[in-house]
DNA sequence: ATTATCTAGTTGTCTATACCAGTTGATTTA
DNA sequence: TAAATCAACTGGTATAGACAACTAGATAAT
């Protein structure tokens, strides 16, 4: 596995070779690897520069250290979990309500400075702006303003924004969305969301914008949404 | 900058005085930093030693290192949108602020039954109520309470919860916390909060539970938290 | 003037060694 | 039997030194 000949630095020959066999599984994870001065007297080399080549694997989350125990095979490879990466209908859902939906506005307007921006098109080019109110067992739960460019989605119509975007957009043009960015932000309630959301003027609301890509890192939508923080928590659960 | 009989490792303490420089613009972002050498002899210390510094200010975006130049302060600051789970003062370093605690309030009760469920402990087993007012430059960002089960950290004193928890809880006591979910709700501020916190009556707050867990899914702790809706947002990207 | 070389600086790699600190299980002691 | 001690492991921190690879600027040779 080692050849000191190499113009590879040791070290990183070393790591090479522990992150192939963990990836080939020949090292289980939750599996001890040899100890720190079992690699250097193998391999006849110095401790710290098995340290160096092990330390770039824990960085890398391939490995777990544990003083006084050994150096461990990590359990799960540093992953996001994909929870909360869910439409309106499948958090409702989740929540055991109801999801509906009534569309206030749809229509077609040139993009501004920022929108252009973060959907990476021009400014001026044609974006579907989309008003609706979401509906949880009846009752208004959100206020949703998306913005979507005509040009990745050219036959958008209002019956369609209805029902489930995101199952038109993943089952019907076959899109996959790859990620999203989530903005939250504590606000109160203006007059006009208070009356669309049945609250009173000043209540607190839940400003959420979400920003989602597909594959290539290509934006899809903008969607700024306003909930109503008496009905509405939003829980994450995270893990490294 | 360095206490050579500290408890502190003193690669650590480099590290931390390193990055404090960098963060109170001591040292410019472009700006080339002292030679490895020169950190070594300034301080009496090896050059092994300083390099450890500088690698974990490396791997953390703080510093970019170039071969037969030298080593400069990162021109930007790696935006970490929350991508893992990060403390209260890596949030607001990587907001570009510069954290602070004030401990309101540091003693012993018992638990109830709601924290008992949450913590895996008896009702009536002893836990630490924390309570803090959580600074970012110098501004009141947050409060805090937070609760932790005296069994899992038996010595805790107001001066460790004075700093960062976490860097205690991570390097003192070399436990790793594993996962974590965290409940965002929006609120407004009552009275009380509203004085400590320097806002009025009634402005829009961001209320966040963390319940955080160790390898084992052992709970460590749960946080409530009341944030300044005026100053922060909470950011998340998700991958799937 | 241009080119080549040298030199003094930087980081990169590697060694051999030392001791500290935590874990574990065997051994001794009470 | 139970508790305390010990010994043998583990990774963590730190040292001093060596040479390689690279960069930039000064110097020498063409």
């Amino acid at each position: 596995m080692i050849n000191k000949h190499s113009p590879l630095p040791i070290y990183y020959q070393l790591e090479q070779g522990i992150r192939e066999m963990i990836e080939k599984g020949e090292l289980e994870p939750g599996e001890m690897i040899p100890s720190e001065r079992e690699w250097a007297e193998r391999y006849d080399i110095s401790r710290m520069t098995v340290r160096q080549a092990i330390n770039n694997l824990v960085n890398d989350g391939y490995l777990v250290r544990q003083r006084g125990k050994g150096t461990f095979v990590a359990t799960k490879k540093i992953e996001q979990p994909l929870k909360g990466l869910t439409s309106f209908s499948e958090d409702m859902r989740a929540r055991g309500m109801e999801p509906g939906t009534k569309v206030l506005n749809f229509c077609i307007i040139p993009a501004n400075a920022s929108l252009a921006q973060q959907l990476h098109i021009q400014e001026g080019d044609d974006v579907y702006e989309i008003r609706r109110i979401r509906l949880a067992d009846q009752l208004p739960m959100a206020l949703e303003t998306a913005y979507v460019p005509c040009s990745l989605v050219p036959n958008l119509t209002k019956e369609i924004v209805s029902g489930s975007f995101y199952e038109f957009i993943e089952h019907q043009l076959g899109f996959t969305i790859r990620s999203a960015t989530q903005v939250l932000e504590a606000s109160i309630a203006r007059k006009m969301e208070a009356d669309l959301l049945h609250i009173k003027e000043g209540a607190p609301v839940l400003l959420i914008q979400r920003n989602s890509y597909l594959e290539a890192g290509q934006p899809l939508e903008v969607v700024k949404s306003i909930y109503r923080a008496d009905r509405y928590k939003f829980m994450i659960e995270m893990e490294r």
